[in-house]
Parts: structure tokens; sequence; C-alpha cells
DNA sequence: CTTCATGTAACTTACAATGTTACGAAATCG
DNA sequence: CGATTTCGTAACATTGTAAGTTACATGAAG
């Protein structure tokens, strides 16, 4: 199954944003990305209308930041996308007759209910700041391997 | 994204052979499933190579289950299909020369590392004779509030 | 008014699960 | 034996969704 990578590509954009000074456009973060401008624009436009960036049209315009990197969690990043969904594998029927498929469906929807509870918990508890602190402990790693 | 509902589907087949007595056809349990035979056949194949339920061809021939309902549990029916993906999210890049991808893989991948090995715990716990054990209650439920 | 950049619609591509057709192989019945 | 039943499997069609692409409009800066 081919499954949806747009909170790793929203992630690796803000991420860059956050050491780049100025706004980044379109085009720049589509070669960080490996992708097309037109996709960053199409997925930075969730995030825009949930207020976490803002876009400018023109010379010097582009994508940048408008949130505190310690105020924006995976969970909210999640939730700015639509809210996706986390599982690839699920149930035929929503509501079938056959009890015996009432059954079967009970028993995935709870534990798959459990799991999901548990990534948004992980979700709400990592924000951009612990990422970028991330990145910068990598960063310092890679100086000192090549120092 | 289209879901795999592989799991589902076996775990229906499987109480409704359950449920009845000598081998069920791949035509009678597509019914029961609402699908093609020969979907029924891709699907149970994979149960048979792992001797969950064995196949007879000719008349009076048929899928029945091969193991004790308290000894098959909803883990090995997953493993038994491959151990499919679990999740409709996820990362391009398996190995990233980025730094900022690594640490955004390496956040994401911990996480849905713990989501799956509890998804894989509760598998683990749950067997096909408390699903069978589930539907009969529910019958007799449905029982009662007919008679 | 030219250039740069986003906004967005429309279309194409990619990919995996599912659905379908076709035919072969084996078991049973008459 | 020959007809019927049922699984086994390959090959192909359908479907659904994310991602990729093209095209053109809109607005801001020089």
């Amino acid at each position: 199954m081919k499954h949806d990578s747009r909170l790793s590509s929203v992630l690796h954009a803000l991420l860059h944003m956050a050491e780049h000074d100025g706004p980044m456009t379109s085009d720049a973060l589509a070669q960080c990305l490996g992708t097309h401008p037109v996709v960053v624009r199409r997925t930075m436009g969730y995030l825009r209308e949930a207020g976490i960036v803002a876009s400018e049209r023109g010379h010097a315009g582009g994508w940048r930041i408008q949130a505190d990197l310690h105020a924006v969690t995976l969970r909210q990043l999640h939730d700015a996308l639509g809210e996706p969904a986390m599982f690839a594998i699920g149930h035929r029927d929503e509501a079938p007759q056959c009890l015996v498929e009432q059954a079967v469906n009970a028993a995935l929807e709870r534990t798959l209910a459990d799991a999901e509870a548990l990534l948004l918990q992980r979700f709400s508890e990592i924000t951009l700041a612990d990422l970028a602190a991330d990145f910068a402990r990598r960063h310092a790693a890679v100086r000192r391997i090549r120092r």
C-alpha cells in the first residue's frame, strides 16, 4: 500500500524553514524535499489555514513559520492536515448486518482505537523544537567526525 | 487511501466456518463476505500455508479449520498474511542523506514502532475463541429481543 | 510593465488491494 | 470412463488515493 507522507513532508519543510533566515520559496522547499513545488504549495496550504505558516507572493516572497517552535506539536500538524487515516488495515463494511462481522469489527476497532490514542498522545508530546534540537545534535555529531 | 481488509476478511470467514458443520466452499464464503470466490481462495491460501486451515477439492470439498480456536490469535493470522504494513502514514525516503530528514524519520519511526508493538501485543491476546464467544453473546441478545 | 512567487484547477502517473475471467488439476459421483 | 464439483493459479481489469505535472490566474516588488 502506498502511504501518506504528508506529515513527514511538512516536518521536513518546517525544520528547513526554521534553519533558514527569511521566507523560503516553494521551489527551494521542493528541492529540499525532492518533490514538486505545486505539491509543496498544496500541502503547506493546510498549515496556512491552521495559522502555523504564512505565505507571501512576489519578490522576496515564500513561506515562513508563524508560530513558536515550542508550541507546535506533531498532533497539531496531523490535525491541520485533516486528520488523515493512520492505519493501512481495517474492515470492509462500516455497519454490517452480519453478527459475525459485527463481532470482528468491534474487536478490530477497539484495538485500532487504542493504538490511535497512543499515537495521538505521542504526537502531542513532540514539538518542532524537539525535532530541531535533535537535528542540531546530529549536525554537531557530523561536525565532530569531520574535524 | 485504500486499506487492507484481509485480516478482517479471514476473521469473518473463520468464524462462519466455526459455526458451520463440515467444510465451506469458496463460493459460500464469498457470499458471506460479499466478495468473489477467487479472492477467498487467494486470501485463505495464506492461512493454508500457515496450517491454520485446510482445503479439499471435488464434491463435498471446501475449507475447514485445522486448529483449536483457543490457540489461534489475531497475531498469528496477521503473520500468516505476510505481516502487511499497519500504517497509512510514513516517510518518503528510507535512508536519507539530509540530517533534517533523518531527525524527522527517527521521531516518526520511534512513535510508529511503539504503536505497532502495542497492536501486535493486543493481537496476540485475542483468539478466535474470544471472537466466537462475542458473536454468541450478540446472537443471544438478538434472540432475546425477538422473543 | 516585467518579473517573481503563490493559488488553484485539471489532468496524469504510480501503486497496491480487490474484482474478474479463464483455464488447469484433482476428487467424487453415476 | 465421463460429467460435475471445487480448489489452484495466472493474467488482466477496476478502483482509490497520494503524488506528480501542466497551465493559467492573481498579486507583490522592482
